[in-house]
DNA sequence: GACCGAATTGGTAGCGCTACCATCAGGATG
DNA sequence: CATCCTGATGGTAGCGCTACCAATTCGGTC
């Protein structure tokens, strides 16, 4: 049995290339990691060879040699959620032109989920790690500072970065949205939030202190699920909300999702908005400024948190770490009609 | 320099918990991939080296000593479309419990993107490859045919496939939502269409030949961009659409994001729906029927068309290929208000 | 003109794992 | 009791690539 098809599809080698060109195989190898330091006679020659056997580098046999693979480690808790999709859109945009691959995985809001998938990331020694959120498990924080590569947590900013951060704070987020509220004349404002994971958390927190700072505060203003978030959800959110507190004038709504909800279900029960209901939702989703009325929203930088996420993970690959190593990309109220009350 | 520490992190290796247990290296391989073919005392045995050592396989190894990765190449046009992310999150989930890994790749839409994605994923010799459409480029079907793995074409269905399908016919979806709109009394139907991707096309001609059956066919009432769909879009495109024909009464929808946008812009222009315009989108997303009023759709399964490939796929891994290598998981028309007029 | 450093190229020895074959016991078969 | 199987285990030789260390060349230096 001949060595060369006893495994694998008789695919070039790199000692393929080599021989067809004429060099040796390490020259191959160094030609196509680091041209400059190959005369440009051999290369010419090597990538002649390359296209002629149309030659690609196996990336299992060259993570296995080098002890290094060309991987970006991507840990979102959920890949539906609108909000991510675009993050990890930027993360994708910024990483197609070069060598590095994605491994994107799904922790479904899960902390021991992440662990487990962190540890089968870590087995392939990647280059970079992005993982979601400041709210690791103590296990999950123990491997991200052992892993010797670069780690960017993102979505949101805090005091202690594992390596690098990039976000936002939605603490201050939320508190925006409600003092904006506030300041266009809403009394009663209800907090209604969707799946609580420690984002919505930090809202609400926010919510909770401008409240209790403009002395309007009452717990039972605030309705919140553990159920994830959807339109359907914002529209039985916000039916609970009235059952309990039916002199509501203002709605802050963890996501544009339920904000969108509560849009619709004032249409139906004819409730005029802004006039008798406003709304503010959060992220700033496309559909907010179409909407009838349109939707003030916080407007978060999604596709920027990929990209500055990436783009800080290369320059520490690249050995200059950023020297911020915390990011904060901030936020924006846009105003809309759903708060434009002339109180 | 000890050969043991000269790369690598010191992580241990199949080697470590060989000499721990006691037992051959590959013997240990045996335990963790086939254990059945090892016997009781020695797998336990084995199984303590392992969790005492923390020892987690090296995929990269792995690969390239079996010349197989456990890996499933995704390609998809888009991860921010809700379908796809939805499609993805099938994916996701019904691979997340077995040994395979999944690598996802962008094509925006692009058949040059895809050959090049197709010929990187190929490099890695994945266990199983899913691709989007059925319209690949002459060179990437070639790639496809000659990859030695299980293919799945998702999204649509056709009459060719290059291994499996599983999917809809998007022309007879199409069709539906059109005859449904002259069923419930509409004569002059608009088309609106963004990004006129394959399924789009096939979408367009759906209505076209409904349209004609029914002799209501104008070139006129059709508009289409090539830009990503988007709600905005849609009251754009509506807004274009009834400045070439005023007096249109109901309009089909490319999908659920164009069909959002037409709802809110008939909401400012103050013109009745369905009264005086019908609407009708495509996917029913979770918003449509909460909406107001709600809005009549063309349900899509795509999450079941994520899991309905990945077990097509691990069954022809498993050697038993299904005897229907097109399935076709269908669609619905969900009736809702927004075309409930008593004609 | 011997010597030195930088630039370029190549050989060797693995990276951690598994395919392939060999080995060895223990039972069934005649 | 020799033979043949069957099932469990191990040894060897790579998979395709790159880290590490030569080896070679070539100009410049003293």
């Amino acid at each position: 049995m001949k060595p060369r098809t006893r495994r694998g599809g008789g695919r070039p080698t790199i000692a393929d290339v080599a021989r067809l060109a004429g060099v040796g195989a390490i020259t191959v190898s160094r030609a196509l990691r680091e041209p400059e330091r190959v005369s440009e006679a051999l290369r010419q020659q090597i990538q002649q060879a390359v296209d002629e056997l149309g030659y690609v580098p196996d990336p299992n046999a060259r993570a296995l040699a080098s002890a290094r693979a060309e991987v970006f480690g991507v840990l979102v808790p959920s890949l539906t959620n609108n909000v991510f999709a675009e993050v990890v859109r930027g993360i994708y945009d910024s990483l197609s032109d070069g060598p590095f691959r994605v491994q994107l995985a799904n922790t479904h809001y899960s902390g021991l989920e992440e662990e487990r998938l962190l540890q089968l990331f870590l087995s392939q020694r990647p280059a970079a790690l992005i993982v979601s959120g400041i709210d690791q498990t103590d296990t999950a924080r123990r491997l991200l500072e052992t892993a010797d590569c670069p780690v960017v947590q993102i979505m949101e900013i805090g005091p202690d970065p594992i390596d690098m951060m990039v976000g936002l704070s939605h603490l201050e987020g939320g508190r925006s949205a409600t003092n904006h509220l506030i300041e266009t004349g809403c009394r009663r404002i209800g907090f209604l939030g969707a799946r609580m994971d420690p984002r919505s958390q930090r809202r609400l927190a926010g919510y909770t202190a401008a409240m209790k700072a403009a002395g309007l505060y009452d717990p039972r203003l605030v309705t919140t699920t553990p159920v994830p978030s959807s339109v359907t959800l914002g529209r039985d959110l916000f039916r609970d909300a009235l059952a309990k507190m039916p002199l509501l004038d203002g709605v802050f709504c963890n996501n544009d999702d339920l904000a969108l909800g509560v849009l619709f279900e004032c249409h139906r029960a004819a409730i005029a908005v802004p006039q008798t209901i406003s709304i503010c939702g959060f992220n700033d989703l496309d559909m907010m400024q179409v909407a009838y009325p349109s939707v003030t929203s916080i407007r978060t930088y999604r596709y920027e948190i990929g990209r500055q996420a990436v783009s800080m993970a290369m320059a520490a690959i690249g050995g200059s770490r950023p020297e911020n190593r915390v990011v904060d990309l901030g936020f924006e109220l846009r105003r809309r009609e759903s708060t434009d009350r002339q109180n």
